[in-house]
DNA sequence: GTCAAGGGCTATGTATACAGAAACCGTGAA
DNA sequence: TTCACGGTTTCTGTATACATAGCCCTTGAC
């Protein structure tokens, strides 16, 4: 692979664990010996970290680790329902409904997947991803699918802090057989609908679960 | 200013002018002589620039400017009233009713604007592009307001292409106009869908035209 | 003791040199 | 005539050297 890609990689899964936490600052000399790779190819990978949104420039000099947290998830939330209801509608009406009936059958029998001595919940977050990719496909629209893409960095970023408890995926899990299902028939409104409720739901644990991280820290 | 970034502009500026075609090949040396800058800036502003998805890798070796034409319309449609729609309803309902009442006010009053001896219907464009950075001040959100002007670049690219006629503008004044009343009302809902209607009005007719310079071209 | 000014230092921005890879062209054979 | 193979050439990817600009620390004066 080329250096300035495995440079980018690098720093992303860094920063997207939580490993370069937000206002780490990132000298460029001292990130390039550390990746192992020289400043020329390191400065393109800040380069598109920093279109992202990744990084942020740092008053002039220097790039940082952008700012992330649950209080950014309302505004990252408004951007996420905008993008994913009109995804939904599209690929309701241009989606293989076999493909997504079946997603919406394994969604439904979901609570056995949880149920799984399964710590990661690995199986249950591939479904999930195998429903986005199938939207993703259905869609067939480069800009939408770019803009979901871009949006879905700062989303990985920030499921790291939440604290995803097995009622709340139980639940989630009903939502995702929702949404398969409303696609699967073709009905974009429902679909849009089904996905608007979804991210409703999302949100609102996502913000209950930082109240109490609230009161647990004070 | 650095060179990295008058390369950007000045690259940008190009493509979105149509001076340089869609499929042209930008070589390094070549574009760097061009535009007085050595390689490694120039590299960065080509980096940007495919990012925003202005240029695209060409087969492994080098950058094209990236395709679009009337054809992409739809699809970056689909993008815009995603965003747009969500943006207006933002705006409705964290906005200043005063700005977008003096707004609307300003839209109402448009056709004398447009009746005036001014080719470019540079007074027009710039009232439009006022209620565009009042909205984007009003929705007061970094991520969807970082995706719309992503969104815009390919916006200013095609609108070359098409040509306004002053029927259509006089429509969209008050489409405009109706728009910014939405948002001054604080009324999300109809803000949204005022803004719907404007771009399935715009798309309708730039589809229209696309069709008229077919059958002029065959 | 505090603030300001100046010098040094470090990090960034840019240019350039070098290595490697991919495309192109020419030649040969089928 | 066409296809394949090899050499050449040009372009990209990377490293590094150099210049410049911003920051920090020190020193001096008030």
């Amino acid at each position: 692979m080329r250096a300035g890609e495995r440079a980018y990689w690098a720093l992303r899964e860094d920063i997207v664990e939580w490993r370069l936490p937000p206002g780490t600052v990132l000298g460029e000399v001292e990130q390039a010996e550390r990746l192992g790779v020289s400043r020329t190819p390191l400065r393109e990978a800040l380069g598109r970290l920093t279109a992202e949104g990744l990084t942020a420039p740092h008053s002039g000099r220097g790039v940082v680790v952008a700012a992330i947290s649950l209080e950014n998830i309302t505004e990252i939330f408004e951007l996420r329902s905008a993008l994913e209801c009109q995804a939904a509608s599209l690929a309701a009406r241009r989606g293989d409904p076999a493909v997504f009936a079946r997603l919406q059958s394994e969604f439904s029998s979901a609570a056995e997947l949880l149920g799984r001595n399964d710590p990661g919940r690995h199986d249950y977050y591939e479904l999930v991803s195998r429903l986005d990719s199938s939207i993703d496909q259905a869609i067939g629209n480069p800009y939408l699918l770019q803009a979901l893409k871009n949006l879905r960095v700062h989303l990985v970023r920030i499921r790291r802090l939440a604290k995803d408890n097995p009622l709340r995926l139980l639940a989630a899990a009903t939502e995702h057989a929702n949404i398969a299902g409303a696609i699967a028939s073709g009905d974009s409104q429902l679909a849009a609908a089904a996905t608007a409720v979804h991210l409703h739901q999302s949100l609102e644990h996502l913000k209950s679960t930082q109240q109490s991280s609230e009161r647990t820290a004070s």
